[in-house]
DNA sequence: TTAGGATTTGTCCAACCGGTAAAAAATGCG
DNA sequence: CGCATTTTTTACCGGTTGGACAAATCCTAA
């Protein structure tokens, strides 16, 4: 009676887990292509099961979407809250530059999701934008600011500060196919990565002025 | 009898004037819905037209992407070219800066437009990444190479160097909706560019560690 | 074992999408 | 003007897409 797509909480065993399985393929199809260049074909065959089939699990495109990306925000936005007002500065800030390059490698479907969403306008995360993201980044803007003014470090925008370092690190996920493609066969190895973290962290603290 | 689509020239002023409606239309609706996620119909209502129309100046949807993207390569890469290995490093990469934000500002379209493609794996652009943009960029590597080892930069790697500006300067015109919503309408105004361009001047050539 | 719910499949549909064909209208030119 | 050429419109087509629905099958607990 109680079919699946209506209860928030799965009820069995083989919803919990089909119900991940279509999730993990459609992190895979959506940050590939988009959510209106994916279809739910596409879905439902990288889930190995027929699209009448996963539409017994999620009401519509929309809410495999949704549940997605709501599921996401959490680890995505982990780095970020783990930023520890009680610990040194600099090491705090490089911890969260290598902890998001480390993200970029491991989890770039993720990255390209958001990406994604973001870049066409933000028309269904822009809820989460404003309801969970900027008041963490406030939050962490305020960090920052404290730290500056005990001057143990520079004093510049925090917002843009965070800004710099989603930017930097994302791209390595967002853009690794223009990463590869410009670095060459040679160095276009895992190694870009490791490359990545080193380069970022001596500019955002030495900048590149000869010292 | 000689349909514009098959000519390479425009022949007549109304084709010239249309093709440029169309191209115009198209830049709009392709930055913000990516390839797929754009239609024909779309593209023609944004350029005052009907479908049919519309392909009687070109060929098909694939077409009209890639006599976009072509004809803005070069506005896009214009700023790199100007890095001009005779003149002082400092200032040099200060105005490539400069130059990346403005365009941020004053183009996002382009920006989103080839965003957009290389996170989808740039399928259709893939050839211009590695024939016109790689040689590019490892001519001027090997400039900003040269300026490290007179001394007047720091020793960093260059290629990482210039993903780092097209990251952060891009990222105004990509994720401009997150921006906004993160720095909430007071601070949402034009000015956030002229703040970026101050930011990531100082991040660049002081970075954080305080002097 | 078996009834009742859970799951899966096959079938179908209306809207949309890229693109074509041909007729109609507008334009330009001698 | 008269006529050829260019441009626009109308009508249409085959394929795809999101989604509905009911029939069939599977599972599990009593």
């Amino acid at each position: 009676m109680n079919a699946p797509t209506a209860a928030s909480q799965p009820r069995t065993r083989i919803q919990r887990e089909k119900r991940e399985l279509i999730l993990e393929a459609a992190l895979e199809v959506f940050s590939s292509h988009g959510f209106r260049g994916s279809t739910i074909d596409q879905i439902a065959d990288a889930a190995g099961m027929s699209k009448p089939n996963l539409l017994y699990y999620f009401r519509n495109k929309e809410e495999i979407f949704q549940t997605l990306i709501h599921r996401l925000l959490d680890t995505w936005l982990a780095p970020l809250r783990e930023l520890d007002e009680a610990g040194d500065p600099e090491t705090e800030l490089r911890s969260y530059i290598r902890r998001k390059i480390e993200m970029s490698r491991d989890y770039p479907r993720e990255s390209r999701l958001f990406a994604n969403e973001i870049l066409q306008g933000a028309p269904r995360i822009m809820e989460m934008l404003r309801g969970e993201l900027k008041p963490l980044v406030d939050e962490k803007a305020k960090v920052i600011r404290g730290w500056m003014r005990t001057g143990k470090l520079a004093t510049a925008d925090p917002y843009h500060l965070i800004f710099a370092i989603w930017a930097t690190t994302q791209h390595y996920a967002d853009f690794d196919v223009q990463v590869c493609a410009v670095l060459g066969p040679d160095r276009g190895g895992e190694g870009r990565f490791e490359d990545a973290a080193r380069f970022l962290e001596k500019l955002f603290f030495d900048g590149l002025r000869p010292r």
